[in-house]
DNA sequence: AGTGAGAATGCGACCCATTCGCAACTTGTT
DNA sequence: AACAAGTTGCGAATGGGTCGCATTCTCACT
């Protein structure tokens, strides 16, 4: 039990869920990193340090986390879903199609646009997100 | 034989793909409708119509389509990828997520600014797109 | 501290979307 | 017409994600 863990009970608790040492473990992890990281991912991350984590659990956590608001869930085109921590500032995703690799760009002019054209269908935004697919320009 | 068939087996040659039946039934129903089917439907729509359709082929048909740039892909949270005819405005989509129904909207303002950014960024995009999820908002 | 109801877990089986291997068949070209 | 290369259907195989169930854990209430 280091420092970290009690910030993620209390998280947990906050968000209405019960404190499991799984839950803990992927908390933690999502919290110390800046990667955005896929349940497969996380699931080995999670089995270094504590074996007592099955690749259920992994999803079913997951799943908790995402309803309690404290993380986020993105899809890639033909990949597994991706997984990142809450609260963070609004942005949205590039990724390099050639490498694989998943970049951040902020976007709050790019969410508040959506927010005013989804007010105008008559709809209430519940969650959004841009992916861009994308290579590095090569400049001679 | 409609003109239909004519307008696709036009298309299918100058994105330098190979004519063949399926092809051809496959891009006239994406050419016909307004609504974002996923691969299942595709093969459901054009077994109706031509039972020498089999599902790997639907598959690989869109593949084609898709790398032909006749078609675009676009991937929903926990749902099968699904397919739109291309060219058409540059447009986002909502995800009712009570109904599921998919609506488009318009959003070149955005897709600028996302140009913009990415190439702030030293990216050149490939592909864009915005995925809101959203509910109908209930006046009463 | 002790206890019980309900929630969470691990495991393995399962499901669904998508891909693959391969033999048979088409297409576009010569 | 004849051929090389591209496509197809089929069924088997993958891969991400979910489920059923018996066991274990959490936490609210003594």
């Amino acid at each position: 039990m280091n420092e970290h863990s009690k910030d993620c009970a209390g998280a947990l608790r906050t968000a209405g869920l019960r404190v499991t040492p799984q839950r803990v473990s992927l908390l933690t992890i999502l919290m110390g990193t800046d990667d955005h990281p896929n349940a497969d991912e996380l699931f080995v991350r999670a089995r270094a340090e504590d074996d007592s984590v099955s690749l259920a659990t992994v999803y079913r956590t997951l799943d908790a986390l995402e309803k309690g608001g404290l993380i986020r869930r993105f899809a890639v085109e033909n990949g597994p879903a991706r997984f990142e921590i809450l609260p963070t500032s609004e942005h949205d995703h590039i990724v390099d199609i050639d490498s694989g690799e998943v970049v951040e760009i902020a976007s709050n002019e790019i969410a508040a646009m959506r927010e005013k054209l989804a007010r105008e269908l008559g709809y209430e935004i519940v969650s959004q997100h841009t992916l861009i697919r994308a290579r590095k320009i090569r400049r001679r």
